[in-house]
DNA sequence: GAGTGGTCTAGACCACTGG
DNA sequence: CAGTGGTCTAGACCACTCC
């Protein structure tokens, strides 16, 4: 109720090209209009602006107008909004087979990446990643209970984890950092994937920082070979 | 000469930086005092830092001061540096063995990578690069001969080609996009690297661009399976 | 308290597009 | 020409930190 006027600002107006108010090429209402619109004074919808054109959300012709401009690049996107939208967003049929969803204890390195105490409680998911029928990614996730009481209650198999994340919790994955190897298949990972071994294996370990740079989930996900774009 | 003052503003400040007038952690005039020295209001002076917290050059503690930050976070540095600064910055010790360097016809795909003309004129280059004696990754690289007459004048196993690219030719790279998969080694890849069959090795295919938007390299690089970060 | 970063206003001017 | 995006000013206020 106290963020500043621009955010709310850059809210409304991210708000209203989600609902598809402004389509893709539309023009938005001149920097001027929106002024007398939102009350705000000509510097403030800059700002606001100007951050939307360094995201790539709008475009400009000087003379002419704002322009919304074409959905995201897949660079910026990549990995903040999870599988299923990656997936979607790709053209594929995403689902999601569970295979372990259980608390354990943090081991070392997971309790070292979430900034938490060595064997304190967690949540640990295993869930396999398909795509139009094909499976792509055994992707196995680790978050602190403290954050998400009462998480393993959901269906993993039909709710993406950071919606949850997002909509029960508030918590919103504002940014990541990874690591990405290759690996040779081993024997379980070769039959769940459907590979003839020896297959090469992407490895990917992510971590993702809530608002306040709170680390709220590690991920260590082992992808086909197939493409993956970054 | 007539870029607007908030450019030259940044570049001066960014060009105090780079020449160690302000060292990483150094505090920096206040905003006010800025307005003073260079002649500018307020809003101004802050539009240029707001940029620079953007970019992760310079960091804020509110009622304190302005800080120069710690050299760019790898995320934000890694592919647009090339090999050897990439290299050099994890504390490794690089070195290049050049196996292949000539002047070839662009076949289809790389012609459409670099938005140039089927069969144009390409210099083509590939390279053994290794940190500290180890063999790391088979790099081969395609640059329209156009954008770098006599490129293959210079000794590609001393120097960068991104330096030679920014010293010799103008060209600034500025931004890439890449894609990553995994692959089992072939042969000839596993005899270069020192590796034994089967092994996994990344695959990574970039096109970099320059101040323009205009693509001046497609590389191709297999990686040993050893960690990469991004 | 004085000084800091951070937000915001109400105007102004410029260069550009269109009718 | 009037309308557009883009830049810029000279103030103002707030919350914060340090003394």
């Amino acid at each position: 109720m106290c963020s500043p006027v621009y955010i709310q600002l850059k809210e409304n107006l991210l708000a209203a090209i989600a609902r598809g108010e402004y389509q893709p090429g539309d023009r938005l209402p001149s920097q001027r209009a929106l002024c007398k619109q939102y009350g705000v004074s000509h510097m403030t919808v800059r700002r606001v602006i100007n951050e939307l054109l360094l995201q790539r959300v709008v475009y400009s012709v000087t003379g002419k107008g704002l322009y919304v401009a074409e959905p995201k690049h897949p660079a910026e996107v990549n990995s903040l909004t999870g599988f299923v939208n990656h997936m979607a967003r790709l053209g594929y049929i995403p689902s999601t087979r569970v295979l372990e969803a259980k608390q354990i204890h943090a081991p070392f390195l997971v309790a070292r990446a979430l900034e938490i105490e060595v064997d304190a409680p967690i949540i640990y998911l295993r869930r396999l990643r398909i795509a139009n029928d094909q499976p792509m990614a055994v992707a196995a996730c680790y978050v602190p209970r403290q954050l998400c009481p009462g998480l393993l209650a959901h269906d993993f198999a039909k709710e993406s984890l950071f919606d949850i994340f997002s909509t029960q919790y508030g918590l919103q994955p504002t940014s990541s950092i990874s690591t990405i190897e290759a690996r040779l298949a081993d024997e379980e990972e070769a039959e769940l994937l459907d590979l003839r071994l020896p297959a090469a294996l992407l490895y990917k370990e992510q971590i993702t920082f809530a608002q306040n740079r709170q680390p709220i989930e590690l991920s260590r996900s082992v992808i086909r070979g197939d493409q993956y774009h970054l």
